[in-house]
DNA sequence: GTTTATATTTTTCGCGCGTCAAAAGGCGCG
DNA sequence: CGCGCCTTTTGACGCGCGAAAAATATAAAC
């Protein structure tokens, strides 16, 4: 490789030998051109290390290749998880995705999606706080840029929603529960943050109703993101006072599971569906966690990968289509009971 | 607000009547401008809501007011949190960071140091994935971009290395165990992702032999950054088959402690310092989790406040001398030792 | 060999802002 | 009031690239 520094398309454009808008058009889209000249600019590459300058692309452009992602908190290792998929997908679609979390601050949500329009991106996939966004800003933003939700819905706002469908990860849980045991109580926050806490508990109570059992929620206080305190501070609580009557728990999420199995341990309450154990502990997501938690958990994972690609296709496909949206679609993954030793 | 769209600089230096170039100035630096000047604009701001195109002002800026932030593996907790607080002082800082995870790959991390270029950061934040990096990569980017390493160093690479002391946490946690019970065994992986690893090893070993006693260094299988499912794998083994000779486990990290305790807790081995206890497990990092493993993880806490301060400030000083670098500058943080029920 | 459709080149303009030099203006001070 | 310093204005240029139109080249089809 020559170490002559090319510092413009121009110049790159000399000494390749290839006229600078086909390069340039090269670069928007390497299909676009034709083989011979395809190969001859790859080849030209090879030798002169030549990079386009982004600022200058991205002012011009109509659209830029950009892609904001937003997550509302991402110290949860779900929506890493999820964010890793989607960044993958995006690089191999030769967009540059960009990631962001809200870290479950209304006020950063806002001020990341404020960043965002600067960015001017060709789309933009967001897992809203939920509860806690500014609903008016999110569907403002949402009206500028093209935009996919997923995980957390906040009906009508966006062009499509692609996330799990919180029936099913109940129907499974309790239809499991209540066949090899008993009927499960179930445990939440008061308040979630997450609007899908509130699908799951009111599948609960329809499920159970429809198997002609009494629902019983229990709800516990706390605020914010950190759910493992808030299971173990309401454990604490319902393990001490007597108020939990089902020797079946079921946690609205696995990350108060992880907080509600602690709290168990340390009143020496054995959790499992073994002979010996005193109650049994269910919950949903399937955190990367749940298999390390003593007893491992039972839980209902989520189809992260279909989560994932069909954001993407569904942002994809918004793109392509200039950002119209006909009717809004909505695409809800089912749910896979995932047996372990907490019931 | 009025709604009248402003679509350039030019366009809102006249409704607010002052001259581009020093509305061009006061967006660079606000405060180089007079302070009436500064009034009369901001009085402007609120009523015609402009901004700046970041592209166009990139493009043209010696340096852009980015800063790249890059972690070897986002889905760990650790790094999530101490991005965020990164980020955070970025942000108020009037910089504009941008993360980045290399999730555990090589070739990830190389191409993200490579489109790090094109985003002519005045700034690079690097936590390298350590042994898996590719060295020359890491060396020839450092050497055009300025950056501050943290977490885990590679030496004499970058402008400067911020972490923690990795010899207090080993100090702290083997002082402890001896004090409190009998001399511990040191359980870590075969081939370490993270050079943290080597040095804990090593300081294990040292400190051990100063106090006069034989460290004994448990080694087990397993690659990549899944740390939990490898010591949960090494732990159902060596608690199998009798290697292990010491009731008391010092694990490299939490996140090894994680699988130890998941492996322990199945194998019916009761784990802490209570009467009764079969054996005690402690670690280092003070993983958000590790509150709520079972029992609770006693362990070594960074300084995380500390170590995201001082990388940031360390850079911000980089960047403010123009990069140059005289002499790299090393500064280590001590840890703290967490007690909780584990050992 | 001619037609036709498609690809490429040439030319030219525009994007929005940074930066510079020279001229004009504001400000505090005595 | 007048001096000198510092800030702002004026006017102009450059950055690197996208886009559009018209001219030209290429390749396949007839």
């Amino acid at each position: 490789m020559s170490d002559k520094k090319i510092k413009n398309m121009a110049e790159f454009a000399s000494v390749s030998g290839i006229s600078r808008p086909t390069i340039s058009k090269y670069f928007n889209d390497p299909g676009s051109v034709r083989d011979t000249i395809r190969e001859r600019i790859e080849a030209a590459l090879e030798q002169y290390d030549y990079r386009p300058n982004i600022y200058a692309m991205n002012q011009n452009r109509r659209l830029t290749k950009n892609i904001g992602i937003v997550v509302p908190y991402l110290a949860d290792p779900f929506f890493t998880e999820i964010a890793r998929k989607i960044e993958r997908r995006c690089i191999d679609a030769g967009f540059w995705p960009t990631l962001f979390s809200a870290h479950g601050s209304q006020d950063l949500e806002n001020s990341i999606l404020d960043s965002l329009r600067s960015l001017k991106p060709a789309g933009v996939l967001l897992a809203p706080l939920g509860r806690a966004s500014d609903k008016s800003v999110v569907e403002k933003f949402c009206r500028d840029v093209p935009t996919v939700l997923f995980d957390s819905d906040i009906e009508g706002v966006g062009a499509a929603f692609v996330g799990s469908d919180n029936h099913s990860f109940v129907a499974q849980s309790v239809e499991y529960l209540v066949r090899s045991g008993s009927a499960p109580c179930f445990f939440e926050m008061r308040t979630p943050a997450n609007p899908n806490a509130n699908k799951r508990r009111n599948a609960y109570i329809g499920i159970m109703e429809g198997m002609g059992l009494t629902p019983e929620v229990i709800k516990v206080e706390g605020e914010g993101w950190a759910f493992e305190e808030i299971g173990y501070e309401g454990a604490m609580r319902v393990l001490s006072d007597g108020t939990l009557r089902s020797n079946t728990v079921l946690c609205s999420n696995d990350r108060l599971a992880i907080g509600f199995l602690a709290a168990a341990f340390e009143k020496g309450i054995r959790v499992g569906r073994d002979e010996g154990c005193q109650m049994r502990v269910a919950a949903h997501d399937d955190h990367p966690f749940s298999r390390f938690t003593c007893p491992s958990l039972t839980t209902v994972a989520h189809d992260y990968e279909a989560v994932s690609n069909h954001s993407v296709e569904a942002l994809f496909n918004l793109i392509e289509s200039g950002g119209t949206r006909d009717a809004r679609t909505e695409r809800l993954f089912p749910a896979r009971l995932i047996l372990r030793t907490s019931a």
